[in-house]
DNA sequence: TTCCTATATTAGACTTCATCTAAGTCAAGC
DNA sequence: GCTTGACTTAGATGAAGTCTAATATAGGAA
């Protein structure tokens, strides 16, 4: 994630003590944290560290393409650091845990123009729903 | 819509006016409100309903199976009454308007097994994206 | 038809998630 | 070290949705 950092400050962004803890709670494989989670995490790297700037750099960090936000249940949006490479998603329906998948197959070359309405479509999105392994145990 | 009624009628839901303005509503093809517009509607045609039973109604159609909630976009949920065949979705990133679409091929069948980690998945959702006819024009 | 009661409706308080504001702070260039 | 514009902050505000307890009514019973 230090990779994040320095392609941040290239960028012109002032990095600051907040913001460094935001990109580090961000890090690693699979993270799928809501605001209120990264905040959590966050305040315990830097316990003076605020609601408002948690919300205002993950909102950077989504303006510059470095954060995707995902949507998949109906609560909180959650932040993706991991937005280099294109994948999709696998949601538990009982606990919500998310795991970046990797299908097969070109979902926007199965769309035909018939279908398309006019529309340019430039993007697809494919959610899987499912129960994890943890959930089915229990 | 009157099949709608008819169903619920034999599921031994108590017809209200309130219950058939809200399923009236909803009537019609690529049908995707909100519900404080489904809200509005009905407030048209029975100016006391109120919102906690438009809330309240809506969560028993999605109850029942007859209608379906999606969530394109970050904001309010959305309520589709199309839910008795397989569809998706194409949204205009920028008003948000919605159309069912149907594409070919089989998303489910995309997903390997060494990228479900042990998940049972029993569900796909495609979403498309893009810009409508109205927004290329403006 | 009238009565009865379980079920439905209502206004408004409350919760959650998110954004905004205006005052204070500080990173980084000079 | 200064200076300054960008950053951070607490708390107010807003939007979407849920809950509550008082009131009304659909539809079966008599
Ligand atoms: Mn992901
Ligand atoms: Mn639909
Ligand atoms: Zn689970
Ligand atoms: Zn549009």
């Amino acid at each position: 994630m230090s990779d994040l950092l320095e392609r941040l400050r290239g960028r012109g962004w002032r990095m600051t003590a907040q913001r460094r803890v935001v990109a580090e709670v961000l890090d690693g494989e699979h993270v799928h944290l809501t605001a209120d989670e990264v905040h959590s995490r966050a305040v315990a790297k830097l316990p003076e560290i605020s609601r408002a700037t948690v919300y205002n750099t993950l909102g950077e960090l989504v303006s510059l393409g470095e954060v995707l936000e995902v949507a998949t249940d109906k609560r909180a949006k959650r932040y993706d650091p991991n937005a280099h490479t294109p994948h999709h998603h696998l949601v538990c329906a009982q606990c919500g845990a998310i795991r970046d998948v990797h299908p097969t197959g070109n979902p926007l070359a199965d769309l035909p123009d018939s279908e398309r309405f006019g529309f340019t479509v430039s993007d697809v999105e494919v959610t899987y729903r499912g129960v994890c392994p943890n959930c089915a145990a229990a």
